[in-house]
Order: structure tokens, then sequence, then C-alpha cells
DNA sequence: TAGAATTTTCAAAAATTTCTGAAAACTCAA
DNA sequence: TTGAGTTTTCAGAAATTTTTGAAAATTCTA
């Protein structure tokens, strides 16, 4: 039975497209995005005539998959074969791929920075380089802090906060009444 | 003069190996670090042989880091080469690559998706795909809708917002209290 | 308008990433 | 145990991306 027909299709070899942009390569996005609108499991040989992608390049796509935490297994009664389905709602994983990026994208740069701004620099020029670090530095820090304090949130407040649009500009000015000039110790 | 020594040698090489994630390939990723981190403008002569590429590199390179809008050409007097810096704060440059990540990473997904859900599925399979597409549809609209938003904050409300940690989840509660059971009508 | 200085282009080479498929490893029922 | 069914591994092949460098184009000055 043919398993990519039409839209599924179209959509799949889309994320096949758009996967190196949001971290992984055309066959694992097209994996994810088969598995995700499948609604049954499928196990590997399925995956591959469906792709037309090789048994081993499956194998490595569905071990990403599950480093990254967005398939599950599954197995079916009676069938030894290992069967696998997006992990999840949809929400859930878009959080997982944030929070994995928010990871993969700032803590490394975060990490050398800290080391970097131990060090005395050695002359002027080195010192307005490091001045400039340090302003990389901050910005990222807070954006991590940021980016981390969004994947805790339930997902109710989530939604609050995404579909508030320009009110959050209301919001922050309704904030700083209600505070009045009260200090701004809240975060870390 | 040696350019790239001591830290500013580790931070560019890292932005270098950083770069593919955030967007551009790595001479790209070490052009950015040189520029945003040396104080005097610099030209393609001088960018060459600091990161040892070819002048043709450099000149691709200049290119595209226009093109995202991140350096500027500058001129000196009684000399006839382009001198490139970054471009406005480092706050100002990390909103520029968001605002054009948000179109690479969400539009050309957001359009298709839109395209495919006018059309009615052929099956039932096909129709719980699509079902899914609309989820999809639904989350990356909201995000595309967010990042807009966030793009758009100034950069006292974006610091204010990013500082909340946690007090985000009282803000939002402060808000259900003041507004009570008005409605929701803020977005779009 | 010539020609020197500078930048851009792009075909081919190099580097890197991804994919294949056969062999090895694993798992389980008999 | 054995061996059939299944998954994993990984060296080499294929595909893709990046880089080079020489030639073409552009820009400026004289």
């Amino acid at each position: 039975m043919e398993l990519l027909t039409g839209q599924t299709k179209a959509f799949v070899l889309h994320f096949g497209e758009m996967g190196s942009r949001w971290g992984f390569n055309r066959t694992v996005g097209q994996m994810l995005a088969l598995l995700t609108v499948h609604a049954e499991p499928l196990n590997a040989d399925q995956l591959a005539e469906a792709l037309h992608i090789s048994r081993g390049n499956v194998s490595m796509g569905l071990k990403e998959l599950q480093a990254w935490r967005l398939v599950e297994l599954r197995h079916k009664p009676g069938d030894r074969k290992d069967y696998f389905t997006a992990a999840g709602s949809i929400w859930q994983m878009a959080r997982t791929v944030f929070e994995e990026r928010r990871k993969r994208e700032l803590e490394p740069t975060l990490s050398l920075l800290r080391q970097q701004l131990l060090n005395d620099p050695d002359n002027e020029r080195e010192a307005q380089a490091q001045e400039k670090m340090r302003e990389v530095y901050d910005l990222l820090e807070l954006l991590d802090q940021f980016a981390t304090t969004l994947s805790r949130l339930d997902e109710r407040d989530l939604l609050k906060l995404m579909k508030l649009g320009s009110g959050i500009t209301r919001l922050l000015e309704l904030r700083e009444k209600v505070k009045g000039g009260a200090t701004n110790k809240t975060s870390r």
C-alpha cells in the first residue's frame, strides 16, 4: 500500500527540505513528518519503503529522533518489529525542539564566553574586543534565561502569552503601575 | 599586523563553528564575529588575511552579510577600498538575525500549509493527516505571530519582558484579575 | 578614454555531510 | 544451543555545500 500520497506527500517532502533549518537532515525531517501525520505507528521497513531510503538510513534517523525524544517505540502483539510514532502532542514536540535548540545554539557559546571573560585582556585591542564579547554574553544569557522560562511555562500560560500580541506592551505598563517604584528582583 | 590573537581568535573560531546553527556558514560566521569585536572597519583584504581565506570567499561572505543587513559599508578618505563594520548594536544585530530566521524557518511552511489546508482530503487517511497538519499550522501561526510581536517591541519593553522570569506567570494572573471576564480580542 | 585599483563572478576543486548496503550484532522462540 | 527475524554499524559512495583563484566587470583618477 502506498503510504505517501497527495497532501501527505507534499507535507513530508516539504518537511524534508525544511529539516536542515530546524536542526536535522532531509531524511530525518521526512521521517518525523510522516510519523507525525500517520495515525498508526510505522516500522523501519515501512519508513524505508515510503521514503525510498535505505534501511540503514532509517535506523540512523530513528536513533536521532529518539535522541531528540521526538518519537517513541511501540510494539504490536505477535510482531517482533519495532514500531514508532511521534511522541506526544504537536505542542509537546514543538517544546522539545525549542528546548533542544536552545541547548545546541546557546549553551556552547555561553560556556565559551564565560571562560573567555575570566581572562584579562593582553592589550588595548583585546580589551575592546572583550567589551563586545561581554555585550554578546549579556544578551545571550538573557535570551537563554528567557527561553528557559518559556519552556517551563505550562501550556495554558504559554498560550495566553503568545496570544497577547500588542497587548504585551499594555500588560507591561500595567505591571509598572501596580508595582509602582518597587524593585525589580524577580529573576535569577 | 596579526589581527587574530588570543581571545579574539578563540571567539572568532567559535563563531565559525556555531555559524551553521545560526544560519550561515563557517567563514561567514567568522567574518561577522571579527567585524563585531574589531572596533575599526576592515576591508576585504584584511579579512582574507586574518581568516586565511580567499579573496573571492570574502566577497561572497560580505554579500551575504549585507543581505542579512548585519554589516555596513564605510569609506576612508583617500582610500578606494570598501571597509565594513558590524551594523548597529549587538541588540540590533540579534533582532535582525531573529527576524531573518523567523522568515526562513516559519514562513515557507506556513505558506505551504495554508495552501494544503484548502484542499479536501481524498480519503480517510488523508483526512486524519490533514487534521495533524492543521494542528501544526495553528501552532506555527501562533509562534510566528508571537515572534513578530517580539521583534516589534522596543528595546526597553523587550528587556523588561525577558527579565520577568517566573514573574510572567504572576503577571498573567494579574491580567486575568484586572480584565475580569472581559473578552480577549487583542491580536490579529 | 586609458588603465590601475578594486570587487564580483563562477567553474572547478576541496571539504563536508548524507546515504547505502552488506556484514555484524542482537533477540527470541523452539 | 540454533537459526530465523530483526536492528545496528560503518566503510565507502554519492550528494551537497563551501572554497578557491583566475578572469571578467566595475569604478575611479588622471
